[in-house]
DNA sequence: TCGTGTTCTGGGAGCGTTCACAGAATAGGT
DNA sequence: ACCTATTCTGTGAACGCTCCCAGAACACGA
């Protein structure tokens, strides 16, 4: 261990009750804004504050109160998923947006590795949150169960389905690759395959189950690739491997956009034309998608709102507000543009 | 306000103590992993936890020690820049990584408004952290100098010039913008310009200076465009001013790939061939610059080094191990692909 | 003048740790 | 047997805040 750096001693609140002669109760009700305070008291305490240079220690505060206004929300990352992920981002946003209206501070936590893991449950439960957001959770995840156990306010932002009775908000991600993929049987294609990914995570694993849903009979298992990455290279793997085993093949469900414009480069290199030779559907509306020519059909999810809306219920599970549901689903909506 | 959740009592190490049988210290002193303890005591006091289900109270631990393991990351996100930013995905995860071999959790803070940038200035003073690290600082942010003025060990990933005698790690962007317009003038080109983004930051303004330099008396104002945002529209947009401003223009320095990938689009439209009439050159080697036909030559910044580094001289700084500068610059590396 | 509120203030107790110090137990050498 | 190290343990005192209670100060009507 080393030594502390000896920066010099901060003032407390008991140096800023001494320069305005007063005691240090008084001061705490003016830094919480209580009433019952003189306003001669409150301007010489005021005046104090700024002359000794006085800031909250919020540790001390954590203690005495035990509560923190900061949430945690944890990303599950592993490998590069999140920097290809463009609803993260848009989660993260929507979440901070959210919380800095009630005045709460949003933190971050990566998890990269097991070891990561653990600090991170360790820090969970070490009282620096009031509560925690997990967003693209994955099955049987560790740190998921770890904080399902440790019994802080949580909220879901996917809903794993290894765990029951928690609280989530999502989307419907079922019924949205169900409406899509049956929107793109209707522009009448015969042989209509899906690239697949992250099948451990609800997004994927859902988003399989609706293309099923989908094709009901028709529903071929020979046409379906999948892989672990949401990543336009799953997109290129996925398509030659399904040009392979159906070289007929004139509809593609893709599994989210980047995998959809990575299908839709091997379409235009093996000859075939979009839409005209084979429709293409990905997901996300993700800022591929109007970057590919012909510009994707694919499934808008309310990244944002879903960020805005996980930290409406945890405020809401945190100040023991009650609520009908546990469970919120947002509306998706079908984005549909040229490639089907 | 509302009231407090009434969860159950937590066990305290007096708890532990209680159930092992032993004082609060020794328990303290198994918890801590230091020596002097006994078998038989830190048996029981192992057994003992497990029995009562204690968890370290953090903030108790940070009021006593004054020091949290916990490290800040401010990110400034106007609007959505990071989200289209590739490199501040990797520099989190290099951070996150460097500081987790230390066993030092990392939080990240956003700032999306000015509320937030208080916030997170009062909850960086409140102790929470034990360092801090910004990325992609603006000139005269308010929370730079907030930052600074804190008087926490601070690093900052990108130098804002604003800000003198200040700790931080960043690549020359100067001179690699200067290096690789002159590779680019190299080709044979006459008509060079620029579509440059973000000149309020660092990386920004020192690209476009970059660029004049290697241009010297053949700079020409009027080849230079600026924008906002480091996105594609944005090069969208500057391409279509360049070419209504210089039709003959054969070359473009883009502020970086987003921008690049979007000129790309915009020249193809106008029917000129990159890189036989126009050489495009951009700035990151992000994912973007793989994507484009053809292939971006371009600047490979090594993002995931630039927060490790971060993360390294900030651990130094805290255990004020002595460093002999007070700033890093990391190698650039330019990667010449079809685009030029 | 006295009560009776109401507004304001001070200070003790407590939050759950770590730290430093004193003292107990043990081991090892004469 | 004693002395001296060494290992181990318990306890009081912080750390800096909030909460709560008791009481002071003040206002106002009877």
């Amino acid at each position: 261990m080393n030594a502390p750096p000896d920066r010099p001693r901060r003032a407390t609140i008991f140096d800023v009750a001494a320069a305005a002669n007063v005691s240090r109760g008084t001061v705490s009700r003016v830094l919480n804004g209580e009433p019952y305070v003189s306003e001669a008291a409150r301007e010489a305490i005021e005046a104090a504050i700024a002359k000794v240079g006085y800031v909250r220690n919020m540790a001390a505060r954590n203690l005495a109160t035990q509560r923190t206004r900061a949430i945690g929300l944890v990303i599950h990352e592993p490998h590069q998923v999140f920097l290809e992920d463009p609803n993260i981002g848009a989660i993260l946003l929507g979440t901070n947006e959210r919380l800095s209206e009630e005045d709460y501070q949003l933190v971050c936590l990566i998890i990269g590795s097991d070891r990561d893991s653990n600090r991170v449950a360790e820090y969970l439960r070490g009282g620096f949150v009031d509560g925690v957001i997990v967003v693209s959770a994955r099955e049987n995840d560790p740190i998921s169960n770890a904080v399902a156990q440790i019994g802080l306010p949580t909220v879901f932002v996917g809903h794993p389905s290894s765990l029951t009775d928690i609280n989530f908000v999502g989307i419907d991600n079922r019924t949205a690759a169900r409406e899509i993929t049956q929107r793109l049987l209707g522009t009448g294609r015969q042989q209509v395959g899906m690239i697949a990914a992250a099948l451990d995570r609800d997004s994927g694993a859902e988003r399989l189950q609706g293309f099923q849903d989908a094709l009901g009979d028709r529903f071929d298992p020979d046409l379906v690739v999948d892989f672990p990455l949401y990543s336009r290279s799953s997109g290129v793997l996925g398509m030659h491997e399904l040009l392979s085993r159906a070289p007929g093949i004139d509809g593609v469900f893709a599994g989210n956009d980047a995998i959809a414009a990575g299908a839709l480069d091997v379409l235009k290199e093996s000859g075939r034309s979009v839409p005209l030779n084979v429709g293409v559907v990905g997901f996300d509306d993700s800022d591929w998608a109007m970057r590919c020519t012909p510009r994707l059909s694919t499934v808008r999810q309310p990244a944002d709102l879903l960020g805005r809306e996980a930290a409406s219920s945890l405020l809401d599970l945190i100040n023991g507000v009650p609520r009908a549901a546990h469970g919120t689903i947002l509306a998706t909506q079908i984005m549909w543009r040229g490639s089907a």
